[in-house]
DNA sequence: GTAGTTGTTGGCACAGCGCCAATAGTGCAC
DNA sequence: GTGCACTATTGGCGCTGTGCCAACAACTAC
């Protein structure tokens, strides 16, 4: 008679993967203060002391799942760098709104939380995935004629960031706006930028 | 001889105040996490119980502190309603930047911490504070003539608004633009939002 | 079968928080 | 000036949740 195993035990990729999953879920169902780390072990079937072999503490574990949350789709977009600037544009809000709309209800908001006593890594994180969909949609729109006053461009674009996921809010969750709305307050305004805001703060040059 | 008080007996009014002003000191320096309500309770000279009777829970002064900080200066605006279109949103863009840069280093970035565990209730105070600024903003530009439709309005706006909070970042915090270089971005920004996206947006009408 | 490897467990120790009965300032009545 | 009621304030008890680690048990190779 064998004896029926108490437990089965898996390779370390399985099992962190199954730990990763149920903290996923967990995680977009209720703020991080209401998942305990018991919970994520229950739910994964596993001792609690198992989190923190695979994980460190149960923060780096939230960060870890943030991380995975906020990073950009890879969505390749269809690069026609042939076209004119406002059908890149179009072309770059489109990706931007079809990769929202990918992105299910425990997407990635706003960069920021509050100023007071804001979390400096986790802040770290949603700026990088922040940037890097601002690089997206630089070379989406390829502004390479600008050489010089890279930085104001950036600087304006990540602004613009901020106004565009507010905007996707207003259509997927608050359903305040259509996705047509969107793409056209989108479409204007990263136009306005381009070809207004730039040229004109380049002109009185950098403070 | 008479002997000396162990400690001072305070009006509550002035106890809390005291108490307040620890918490917001410390939630201004670290994050939530590294804060403990010992910490606050030392700062403020007094015994650690003393918090949860003034105010209920660590996390309840947390959210006191946050709504305090969230909340629009009552800077009251130039009204100078005669003006042009362009001179309203030039006043209504001279408040904000004034309004953030009267705020110090502990002022509230963004609204929306990360959608992943995201707080209901921290979230629902920092959006009445933004609702309040765009009450702000639209009462100074005073867009009247638009009767119909004026929930568009409205979510264009609150998506503008969080452009101008990261903006003012780039500009406060980050050196990364100057004054006269957002402020620029802002007034077209607006301008074109409320000439050009929101009047288009109107003729296609809600979705 | 047996020994070695290592994925996994269970519990110990500790920090932080909410709560509450006891305590000690403070002003009022006389 | 003395006692008394009032309540601001304390100090510590108990609980929850977390990180850690030594023991354990499943699987593998021989």
């Amino acid at each position: 008679m064998t004896t029926e195993p108490r437990w089965r035990r898996l390779g370390p990729d399985q099992r962190r993967e199954e730990i990763f999953a149920s903290a996923q879920r967990l995680f977009a169902l209720r703020p991080y203060r209401d998942v305990s780390t018991a919970d994520i072990a229950a739910d994964a079937g596993v001792a609690r002391g198992l989190l923190n072999h695979y994980f460190g503490t149960k923060r780096d574990l939230y960060l870890e799942v943030v991380r995975e949350a906020a990073s950009v789709p890879e969505n390749v977009i269809d690069h026609a760098p042939g076209g004119t600037l406002e059908e890149r544009i179009d072309a770059a809000v489109t990706w931007f709104l079809d990769s929202l709309s990918g992105q299910d209800a425990a997407w990635i908001s706003a960069a920021g939380s509050s100023g007071l006593g804001r979390d400096p890594e986790l802040e770290r994180i949603l700026l990088k995935a922040e940037d890097d969909a601002v690089d997206r949609v630089l070379e989406t729109i390829d502004m390479a004629d600008v050489t010089d006053h890279r930085d104001e461009l950036r600087a304006f674009v990540r602004a613009y960031g901020q106004l565009a996921k507010t905007a996707g809010r207003e259509w997927l969750i608050k359903k305040q706006l259509s996705r047509e709305q969107v793409h056209l307050l989108l479409r204007q305004s990263l136009l306005t930028i381009v070809e207004d805001v730039l040229p004109e703060a380049i002109a009185r040059d950098r403070a």
